[in-house]
DNA sequence: GTCTATAATACGATAGAC
DNA sequence: GTCTATCGTATTATAGAC
């Protein structure tokens, strides 16, 4: 594949993982991703075969930029309290696209779940690297036996939260309430000082 | 209008109602609808000029469901802390439905946020309905300045946990998870003993 | 009020010229 | 690899007979 091919590959890819998005995967059609990407109407077949193979390869994409930003967290911190916190800044820092669109992640699992349920596990990865990291962090935090209940947990609550905050459209009720969370971390620490 | 007429009126909106909880609105067909319902192709326009005019009588549907069911938690509880644990009994009760499809209310409003950002107001008013009554609940517990951030966190940890429940296809951890919350609604609790 | 036939449109996908 | 023309299907919605 010529590298070209690989630029509008990615061109397509980001301008649908966009739209999906911001329009969901039923809202989003294949003129409107062509017309995104900058690319001719009938040339998408050449990159993919189908539109599932679109929503296949931009949840990849999705998967990569996750990892890279769990990455970059391991790198920057090392305390695991702190990496936790900045879980929740980061997801307070979109609180303007949450309140617009939703989660990213969430949004996707509900759309698929109920109009392509055989899709779910796709999506459903995309929880499965932020439960494994958590569970991770809460461990080092001396929770190795509630580990994974408390990731849960704590996903959980960020989830609610961007709901009620795309609901009321009130960006700064996930500003708020991240911030109460933190203090949360605090209180589940369990590390002998 | 007929009694005939109110009847089939009815038997279009609760199949609807069913067909937009399981499928979303986006991924119901008037075909579905009126194969559901059991009345005839063309004929559910004598009784709705659009589809979206369907959505909105669901909604209202929705709508008289919960204020009956609020109503009557108020008739059966006098203690405004059983009431609140009521609420998440009844959400831990429908914990199958939840891990299926996620929550009523939750998804619609998410598909029409993306889909239809204009019908989000009519959605919305769901979740106006629980944000009251927890918000008196909470005022009665002696929470009177926090009542309304309380009623927004109670919520919000009810979503985000049915947003799991439905990304993990797993009804225990809805069911786990509220009893956790049932022991929070304790620790809320401010009134004089 | 009931029901059928069909219009009008948008969609995903294909064929094939260049 | 690029681009156009178009097929087949599903959708919401309408016209009009009964």
């Amino acid at each position: 594949m010529s590298r070209k091919s690989d630029r509008t590959r990615n061109q397509i890819v980001q301008a649908a993982n966009r739209l999906f998005y911001r329009s969901g995967y039923g809202g989003t059609s294949f003129t409107d991703v062509v017309a995104a990407a900058g690319v001719p109407r009938g040339n998408i077949y050449y990159y993919f075969r189908t539109k599932d193979d679109i929503l296949h390869a931009a949840i990849e994409y999705r998967l990569e930029v996750i990892r890279a930003m769990l990455d970059e967290w391991n790198r920057k911190f090392a305390d695991p309290a702190d990496r936790l916190k900045r879980f929740l800044q980061v997801v307070a820092a979109s609180r303007h696209a949450m309140a617009q669109w939703g989660c990213p992640m969430g949004t996707l699992n509900t759309e698929l779940g109920k109009a392509r349920p055989e899709l779910r596990a796709d999506s459903r990865r995309m929880f499965d690297l932020f439960v494994a990291w958590m569970t991770e962090q809460f461990a080092s935090l001396g929770q190795a036996e509630h580990s994974r209940a408390h990731a849960l947990r704590l996903l959980a609550w960020a989830q609610g939260l961007t709901v009620l905050c795309h609901v009321y459209a009130d960006p700064e009720l996930l500003a708020r309430e991240t911030r109460e969370l933190e203090r949360w971390i605090d209180t589940v620490d369990a590390r002998p000082r």
